[in-house]
RNA sequence: CGGGGUGUGGCGCAGCCUGGCUAGCGCGUCUGGUUUGGGACCAGAAGGUCGCAGGUUCGAAUCCUGUCACCCCGACCA
């Protein structure tokens, strides 16, 4: 493609609103334009990479077996209505009536499709004989996000793949699963990102049923766990600590005192006012387990993990009590609750922690009033088997496994898979009938990946303070030919032939033709970053040279012009990889 | 949804507090000329309902009210 003939609008400032390197790199490099908050046009060049990155998706999902149908996004409400997910996704499903025939009919914009190939599945999948078998899509999905942000990497329109298995049993799911898993793994490695599969919060299957990939970044929304030393990664959700090593308190225990604490109802105003320190304080959190109040005790500093408590106690459900639960429980307005004296007998549970603290600072169970001094086994007592890991993991907790540290990064999730199990074929009836004649619902996975993510994850964490640095696999173009004056016969000359004679090689081409001074030139093609740039100048013409320059190497080299179109047809070819 | 911020030619900004000449600057665009190895220079030109609506005033980009949009932090996120 010469440059002139088509449409790369490349900036000297960001706009505005952009903030994060990916964001304001995308915008200047003319890859997308921003209609609304959290919708983006694809530019020529941005397209390139969005379908680049969309067939080493779609080679490695056929490879490992799955098939590519196309599912619409419109849908009719009553699909998500049978799967109680209207409700689920509230604000973030976008539905609307439409007139037909003077009827009203509701529709839904799909931010997912589990539903539509649930209910195309229960009309044509009825055997055991017909799987496993795993379909996919690539396909634009509509959320109506909250707060659309970071240019690409939250939209309420963006294009996702989707794939979902379909097993009779628990084995072949895991088979299913792992095919997708290493699927994702290659998809990701060709897009040249450094990407970590970490575990996450499983569902109803349990067991190791999911898993993120996650590319760290700074600007990342995620934040993943990740030990150096022995490779563990899970997300905050899920992450556990390994055996912290606690010494159990040593200091001399003082008597409990009841202090005033007038409106100080959170950790941080009440250290302040009494001018102590988080960690010696105790948040005691009253949570609904299945309906039935529990205190759960963590230590100030630290934040308490509903995953992990919902566990430990063994419900199937945990939140955060009401306030007149609260009131109720403790005889206290929410923010004064502590483990002595509630009004009622409810269970008590502890992170790990709380046994080594001593002369904590707690809730008095009473408007307005702390206690200090107070101490676990004389004060207020913890049976021992509800002493578990409750917590958030923290920067420099130990790892599982006993070896290393763990360290909290920031990430962006670019793919997941998920275990889904029976939820959806029991609500849409998709059922088989086994060899035994017995019909059972369908044993489902489902797998995505935000396709743009894959865009912008990359120019998030390749770039330098010149522009984008593409890997060969993702750039819009593989080889820019910059001819320094395009006035010069000569140089044109040589430029048109590189030109043909490498698009003839089987070579992606830009050739910057614009009749520009070459230091133009030369910040728009760092800006632009594609990975291998030919100059075609008098100086080097002379000597029947030209030169050759990386994108990711700071000095270019000469080469002779003869040959030259063989020799970087096959730099290019080594470069894809 | 809570908190904060911003809307002024295509892009980045100044002017607003303290109302008053023709709304200004840089980049980009167009014309002509000189240039040509890291975002050239000179001369000239085009391009604006100052987000929108209402109000105050002799007079509003500027003050007031409302509203819309966008951005950031937080909450939320199958």
């Amino acid at each position: 493609m010469r440059w002139t003939q088509t449409f790369i609008p490349t900036m000297k400032e960001s706009p505005e609103g952009a903030e994060i390197p990916s964001h304001k790199l995308m915008i200047r490099a003319g890859l997308i334009q921003q209609v609304m908050a959290g919708a983006y046009t694809y530019l020529p060049l941005g397209l390139r990479s969005l379908k680049k990155a969309e067939r080493i998706v779609r080679e490695e999902m056929d490879k490992a077996g799955a098939v590519e149908l196309l599912m619409p996004a419109l849908s009719p409400i009553s699909l998500w209505e049978k799967t109680g997910r209207v409700s689920a996704f509230g604000n973030v499903l976008i539905n609307f009536k439409v007139n037909r025939a003077g009827k009203q009919v509701h529709l839904a914009l799909g931010p997912t499709h589990e539903e539509v190939i649930t209910d195309l599945v229960s009309r044509h999948i009825s055997s055991y004989r017909q799987m496993p078998i795993t379909l996919y899509q690539v396909q634009n999905k509509f959320r109506n996000e909250e707060r659309p942000r970071f240019g690409v990497l939250r939209t309420s329109e963006f294009l996702m793949k989707d794939a979902y298995s379909f097993d009779t049993n628990v084995e072949s799911l895991g088979r299913s699963y792992d095919a997708m898993y290493d699927a994702y793994c290659k998809i990701f490695t060709r897009a040249g990102l450094k990407y970590l599969a970490v575990e996450a919060e499983s569902g109803p299957i349990g067991g190791d049923a999911s898993h993120e990939f996650m590319v760290v970044a700074e600007n990342g929304e995620d934040v993943v766990v990740h030990c150096e030393e022995s490779g563990y990664a899970a997300n905050l959700e899920r992450a556990e600590t390994g055996p912290r090593g606690l010494e159990p308190f040593a200091g001399e225990p003082q008597g409990v005192k009841k202090v005033p604490t007038p409106e100080a109802s959170s950790i941080e105003a009440v250290s302040k006012m009494l001018k102590c320190k988080p960690s010696d304080m105790i948040k005691t959190l009253i949570y609904m387990a299945d309906d039935k109040p529990i205190a759960v005790l963590i230590r100030g500093d630290h934040e308490a993990n509903e995953n992990k408590v919902r566990r430990a106690v063994g419900a199937s459900a945990v939140e955060l009590a009401p306030a007149d639960v609260i009131n109720k429980v403790t005889g206290a307005p929410v923010g004064f609750a502590g483990p002595i004296g509630m009004q009622e007998e409810i269970p008590i549970w502890a992170d790990f922690d709380v046994r080594a603290m001593g002369n904590m600072v707690t809730g008095a169970n009473e408007g307005d009033m702390h206690y200090t001094g107070v101490n676990l086994g004389r004060d207020f007592s913890v049976p021992d088997d509800h002493f578990a890991d409750l917590r958030n993991v923290e920067d420099g907790d130990p790892a599982p496994e006993g070896k290393g540290t763990l360290s909290l990064r920031h990430a962006i999730e670019v793919g997941h898979v998920f275990k889904l199990g029976t939820k959806y074929s029991e609500a849409l009836g998709a059922k088989f009938l086994d060899d035994q004649e017995k019909q059972h619902p369908i044993i489902m996975g489902c797998y995505g990946i935000g396709v743009n993510r894959i865009i912008a994850s990359l120019v998030e964490t390749s770039h330098d303070d010149f522009g984008i640095i593409w890997p060969m696999s993702l750039a819009p173009y593989e080889l820019l030919i910059t001819p320094l004056n395009v006035k010069s016969e000569e140089v044109m000359k040589v430029a048109n032939g590189l030109y043909d004679d490498l698009r003839a090689a089987g070579v992606e081409v830009l050739m910057d033709d614009r009749d520009q001074r070459p230091g133009f030139k030369f910040k728009d093609a760092d800006l632009i970053g594609i990975p291998l740039r030919v100059v075609v100048g008098e100086r080097g013409l002379k000597e029947g040279q030209l030169e050759i320059k990386w994108r990711t190497e700071s000095d270019a080299n000469m080469i002779p012009l003869e040959g030259a179109v063989a020799k970087l047809a096959g730099m290019v070819e080594e470069a894809r990889a």
